[in-house]
RNA sequence: GGGUCAGUAGCUUAGUUGGUAGAGCGGUGGACUCUUAAUCCACAGGUCGCGGGUUCGAAUCCCGCCUGACCCA
């Protein structure tokens, strides 16, 4: 900002306060607002003026035109802007008063009445009105806004107050978790919190973030999922239950990937994978709907529309793989054969067939999945969590849900054996790598599995993603209001 | 972690053989009573991301760093 106009608008401040008039301490009640007004009056024709009504409007000017005996400004409140006018036959001292000290920015109050332009505008024939917060900074250009995409980072408000697109990208990832949470409530679900302080980090893999307990001496991990204590409650009688909230993972940053991010996570007793499948299709295409007014999602990159109509496709990832290694399915389970097939593409140090079979589909396939599609028949060793399946032990009652080459759901039927769970536990605890990670793991969840747990299915699906990509936008970011960035 | 690109006034930006940094919006002062990115006149506003180097001279060339975007791991 230049010093000229900061200190331009600190002296009308300055000035205000002496005159009594500090905007700080003015209080003001809206009776209307923007788009109230322009559907009210929407019958006027130009040249009309209905002075019967008393309008009281606030919000930010966010545009002034000057024209000496009278003033065009444009005000904008939370549901859009509106035109007001002001005029030296009103008042010769509220009009000069309005030149000397309101500059856009400022937050205002106007009580008037209404008339439409003879150019055909709703507009706001102000009769008075007041100071309720100075704008002591000069604002982004009222043409092309806030466009530099760190600075929009950085000062969401600017961004938010400049850019209706952003605004309304916030407003429909509200009506996206009201959506979710109307749909689960309608089919029996309980909305529940679990702890986002736990003991040990678990129910996926990622590097926790680590924090500590003063008065318990205790580290603390922010959780990486809800998932224990979710099957916890299962356990406990709950049979639909549900969270959403935050969750933490310590890795990089990416168009995909913020640090903390919020996660739905629900909990379905005498269901399996299956069932979970029909219900997020229903889901996303009633999302889309919602959103979109039609069934379809933008690619970004291509700006191809895409539909989420159901039934989405199946393919298995072991038959994606064996094709595209132009192997057997059965010799996936042969980590030489993987080795000859791969050599040198893949880092095999430490990893199991299982792993390396995830690696290739996540490396070479995943992308390719632009439309809907839920990927099953996942590895054991990949899902520590998940039911093998009876037709197959190797492998597990698991699917991820692409789309746009995005993960946006992971769901399984859920181990509830206690025995192979425990087996499974000591089975990561024997990996270097995990024991690093996460020191230890919640033993627990066997002893509640040991009470016994109903044949259960469960589901995570990642809110910001999905928002992401139910509104065609390319980042993350994009749909946080405060995304992770390094302090300035 | 590696690579590519970007950072110039409050904002949006121009700026190539290296030669005093230019505009629009916004601001200030003035004119103007129906404008729609109002218009007209005048003026002010710059550590060219930061730090080094090369050079008579650097926004521009070189090195390092910071921040961001994209791609790769």
């Amino acid at each position: 900002m230049s010093y000229d106009e900061e200190t331009s608008r600190v002296q009308k401040l300055k000035r205000l306060k002496e005159m009594n008039l500090d905007p700080y301490f003015q209080f003001f009640k809206p009776n209307s607002s923007a788009s109230d007004i322009k559907d009210r009056f929407s019958t006027l024709s130009p040249g009309d003026h209905i002075s019967s009504v008393d309008i009281r409007l606030a919000g930010r000017v966010v545009l002034i035109r000057d024209f000496g005996g009278s003033i065009f400004f444009h005000i904008q409140d939370q549901t859009g802007k509106i035109q007001c006018f002001i005029e030296r036959k009103l008042s010769e001292e509220k009009i000069k008063f309005f030149r000397d000290f309101i500059d856009t920015g400022d937050i205002l109050g106007v009580r008037g009445d209404v008339f439409r332009t003879k150019k055909g505008e709703i507009t706001i024939y102000v009769r008075d009105f007041v100071i309720l917060s100075k704008c002591l900074r000069s604002l982004p250009e009222k043409w092309h806004g806030l466009k530099d995409v760190e600075l929009r980072y950085r000062k969401r408000y600017v961004d938010l107050f400049m850019n209706q697109e952003v605004r309304e990208i916030f407003h429909k990832k509200s009506k996206i978790i009201s959506h979710i949470r109307d749909f689960l409530s309608k089919k029996g679900f309980l909305e529940v919190e679990t702890p986002i302080l736990q003991y040990v980090p678990s129910g996926a893999f990622a590097r926790p973030f680590k924090t500590y307990h003063n008065e318990l001496e205790m580290s603390l991990f922010l959780r990486i999922a809800p998932e224990l204590y979710l099957k916890k409650l299962v356990v406990g009688g709950f049979e639909k239950v549900f969270e959403i909230g935050r969750n933490f993972r310590n890795e990089g940053l990416s168009a995909y990937h913020n640090p903390e991010f919020t996660m739905l996570e629900l909990y379905q007793a005498y269901s399996n994978y299956e069932d979970l499948m029909m219900m997020t299709e229903t889901l996303m295409y009633e999302l889309a709907q919602l959103v979109n007014g039609e069934p379809y999602i933008k690619d970004p990159e291509t700006q191809e529309k895409i539909s989420v109509d159901i039934p989405f496709r199946r393919v298995s990832i072991c038959e994606e793989v064996a094709k595209l290694l132009e192997v057997d399915k059965e010799d996936l389970k042969d980590i030489e054969i993987l080795k000859r097939k791969l050599g040198g593409k893949i880092d095999f140090t430490g990893k199991d067939w299982g792993a390396v079979v995830l690696e290739v589909f996540e490396k070479y396939i995943a992308s390719g999945l632009r439309s809907p599609t839920f990927v099953v028949d996942f590895p054991v060793s990949t899902s520590p969590l998940a039911k093998r399946k009876s037709s197959d032990p190797d492998y597990v009652e698991r699917f991820e849900l692409y789309i746009l080459g995005i993960e946006v759901a992971n769901a399984f039927s859920e181990l509830n054996d206690p025995e192979d769970q425990r087996k499974r536990f000591e089975e990561l605890m024997r990996k270097r790598e995990m024991r690093e990670i996460f020191e230890d793991v919640d033993w627990d969840f066997i002893a509640a599995l040991e009470y016994g747990m109903p044949p259960t299915a469960g589901e995570g699906i990642g809110i910001d993603r999905l928002t992401m990509i139910l509104l065609g936008l390319n980042s993350i970011k994009e749909v946080i209001l405060f995304p992770t960035l390094k302090p300035e």
